[in-house]
RNA sequence: GUGGUUGUAGCUCAGUUGGUUAGAGCACUAGAUUGUGGUUCUAGGGGUCGCGGGUUCGAAUCCCGUCUUCCACCCCA
């Protein structure tokens, strides 16, 4: 009297033909990334609790998943925090892992951790599952995989550059069209503070500005009064909400409003080569695009801000994001390496490649024909043809029971393999095979040589 | 973490103010068809109505709890 199995809320099962899409797209983003010069890594699932915690800040700290310590995990937990209920204090005592948040802070691990073996600048992707204790939503799961690509040691913009071209690439090869790739930079966000004097708000600031084009500036403004900004602060920041036009004029009605502050005038001057360069290079299908309210995202960043938004059509959060962080491998210990780098939300963008239709036809191609078994001599005959054509590297096989041919063909048919190969008496005695396309109806009789031919 | 929403067959859903053995379409299995599938016809299998408790002569239907789904916050891929 077994209840149903179930699986954890956020997760998922991934039947045949959902990992098939999913690896095509994994292999389009693998490819890019190859061709980009980056190198694989992979990192363990779980790292130590104090890896991850208080690098995504408070309401990222709630989100990881802990790991109970094994055996008599209460043995090191005191009275007196279990007497005030110290959340903090008895989590850390009772767990010392957790399971990765995100690819980039254990990557900073990583880095400090092999600096002596490794050749910066360094160049690494790196495709694995990562977990959040959130609540689930359409295109928010607990387990979802991030394709993350960055470069540590170098400050270069180049490779600002690069990395847009890169998120560029990946998308048009998917025949994603029409993304847009929003750029901002942390030095015109703290720029901004400044000249404000909301600079010890900046979180606060960023947070509330993000969210403009969602709630309007009535709404933000709000948010910030709330927040404890200063409404001298508040209407000096007015400007911000009608910064509009092309990339060049917002640049420069940025330039106007940060002239005071040095930080905010270098974030404009790196926004303003990142986009002079892609301009002059060109994009594909991608529009790159200055966005000065985009904010979101980790609190380490320190320079370019990058934040891909799917086609308007299709009702999505963010299927990218990603920046520049100065200061990530100095909270392990190496100081003074700059990194920057890109994430690309595969689960996210399944759902928008489903819901636009874009996946090929041929991607859900496994098996490119199905012997029908007629019988034990039948069958021996086929499965030397069998061999030959896996042989060349086609995927074909022979229904292993020498069952009813109504039967066999339909196992063929929903299965959506392209043909099916009669093997039996009569193509026996001429030592032929009759092929049959399956979308056409049309029937050829081959020799083996023949055969292998047509189905390459 | 806060507020709301959803759950009936493998899937999509009906199920009247609580009232007999809970239905449909699709899917599945078998046959019509002993070497021809995707379109037809016939028959069949499959549900302790998410789970637990309560109200009632009687609960899929009302109440409470719990889990799940989706949504809005929070935050984010």
């Amino acid at each position: 009297m077994s209840n149903k199995p179930s699986i954890p809320k956020g997760t998922r099962d991934f039947n045949p033909q959902e990992v098939v899409k999913r690896n095509y797209i994994f292999d389009v983003i693998r490819q890019a990334f190859t061709r980009f010069g980056f190198l694989p890594i992979e990192t363990p699932s779980f790292e130590n609790s104090d890896t991850l915690m208080g690098k995504y800040g408070e309401e990222g700290d709630r989100l990881i998943f802990k790991i109970l310590n094994s055996g008599d995990f209460l043995r090191k937990v005191s009275d007196d925090d279990l007497k005030t209920r110290n959340i903090p204090g008895i989590t850390s005592s009772i767990s010392e892992k957790a399971l990765r948040y995100d690819l980039t802070v254990p990557f900073a691990r990583y880095v400090v951790q092999h600096r002596n073996e490794i050749d910066f600048p360094f160049k690494r992707y790196q495709i694995q599952p990562v977990w959040r204790a959130d609540r689930p939503q359409k295109g928010r799961f607990r387990e979802f995989y991030q394709c993350d690509a960055d470069v540590v040691g170098s400050d270069s913009l180049w490779q600002e550059v690069e990395l847009v071209q890169l998120y560029d690439t990946v998308f048009s090869d998917l025949k994603l069209r029409n993304t847009t790739i929003k750029l901002n930079n942390r030095k015109i966000l703290s720029g901004i503070a400044e000249v404000i004097g909301a600079e010890d708000k900046l979180i606060d600031f960023t947070v509330a500005l993000d969210k403009l084009d969602k709630i309007g500036k009535d709404k933000v403004k709000e948010e910030m009064r709330e927040k404890g900004i200063s409404e001298e602060a508040i209407e000096k920041v007015e400007p911000l909400f009608s910064v509009t036009g092309t990339a060049s004029e917002k640049i420069e009605s940025l330039k106007n409003l940060l002239s005071a502050s040095e930080t905010g005038m270098r974030g404009i001057e790196e926004l303003e080569f990142i986009v002079n360069t892609i301009d002059e290079l060109g994009l594909s299908s991608a529009k790159l695009e200055v966005d000065v309210t985009l904010a979101r995202g980790l609190n380490y960043y320190t320079g370019a801000i990058f934040e891909v938004a799917a086609p308007s059509e299709v009702k999505m959060g963010s299927i990218g994001g990603g920046g520049r962080y100065d200061d990530l491998t100095g909270i392990f210990g190496l100081k003074d390496t700059s990194g920057v780098g890109i994430s690309f939300g595969l689960d996210r963008i399944y759902l928008v490649m489903e819901e636009l239709g874009l996946f090929p036809e041929t991607v859900l191609e496994t098996t490119r024909a199905l012997f029908v078994n007629f019988g034990e001599k039948e069958a021996m005959y086929a499965m030397r043809a069998v061999s030959a054509l896996r042989e060349e590297g086609i995927a074909v096989d022979l229904y292993p029971d020498p069952a009813k041919m109504g039967k066999q063909m339909g196992y063929a048919d929903k299965r959506g393999i392209p043909f099916v190969i009669l093997a039996g008496e009569t193509e026996i005695e001429s030592n032929n095979y009759t092929l049959k396309n399956m979308r056409s109806g049309e029937q050829k009789t081959l020799d083996i040589d023949q055969l292998v031919n047509e189905l390459k």
